[in-house]
DNA sequence: CACTTGTTTCACAAAGTTGTGAAGTTAAAA
DNA sequence: TTTTAACTTCACAACTTTGTGAAACAAGTG
């Protein structure tokens, strides 16, 4: 045994970071846990860490990590890779992972558009209520539209750069 | 009394309606009440419904429905007036509800990129973590501008139109 | 001014969420 | 094949959130 029994001997300013940020993430709409190891991956400069060095550094048991990045790997945040002959898996950020959580927020535009949609029908398209709907719904799908083109503006522009 | 005891005797398809979106509205991010009441009141041909008209139509305690609105409120969805002599409020949705709440989003992200900001500072701007934070932190940066800029070109085509 | 009706506040119970320890599973190493 | 280290699953306890009933409050009305 000769690793240290400390909360961590590193930096305390980068784990200032990961709570500040997860802190910040967690209001963007993430759970607690999933954002605060998304930060800490974030925060290291190799760029990953295994789920003993997660655990570790947020003072969390594996479970709690475990569950965390199934999480994010399910929503396309994080990927996990061994090499060939490992034990341990590395989690690391994708690259694209902002990108995506962004540009995927189309979907969710698309579903309002829908349900109001079906709203239109149950309440009449020619009434008061189904012609305010209409101008909703409108909106809704240019969003949904124009938000994977911000994105790959975005991505145009610093090809260039 | 001649009110009827009944849940609501009106349309059927509009009260799925309420339901149905609420539950998008829901996954969107928003708290469940707040999400029934304003899609209760959506869902409505004149545009508006006093606090008891909500509390019987979803079924709900008038001080569930106070909670529910005063968050409305507060995040700028809703609207409470009361007309002069009158003992009941009045709660309608504001006409730019929606393009409020997604434009209100660029706070978000520019919160995101403050945080990102604070770690590039804790972590070194020269060392590869520092690198690897400076591009997300653009990339939120642009879009706390960009959207913005979106909901005012869908106002100006709207107003062609 | 007392009454009535509509709204808000508050303590609490019910429901839901989150992270833990412990047991279970997988796969490399011996 | 057995051992061992890494990871996952699961039942549960702690914590949080949500909606309720009851009481307090506010504002027209007679």
């Amino acid at each position: 045994m000769t690793t240290t029994p400390e909360p961590q001997p590193s930096d305390e300013a980068a784990r200032r970071f990961v709570e500040d940020f997860a802190l910040v993430f967690t209001n963007a709409g993430l759970q607690r846990m999933p954002a605060r190891v998304f930060s800490a991956v974030l925060a290291t400069q190799k760029g990953s860490l295994t789920a003993a060095e997660i655990a570790e550094s947020l003072q969390v048991s594996p479970a709690a990590v475990s569950g965390a990045v199934r999480y994010l790997i399910h929503v396309g945040l994080m990927s996990k890779a061994r090499e060939p002959g490992e034990r341990v898996d590395h989690y690391r950020i994708l690259d694209d992972a902002w990108y995506e959580s962004v540009g995927r927020k189309d979907a969710i535009y698309r579903q309002l558009a829908e349900s109001i949609e079906r709203g239109m029908t149950a309440l009449g398209p020619e009434t008061p209520a189904g012609k305010r709907l209409q101008e909703t719904h409108d909106f809704f799908l240019y969003i949904a539209k124009e938000l994977p083109l911000l994105i790959e503006r975005w991505r145009a522009d610093r090809l260039e750069a």
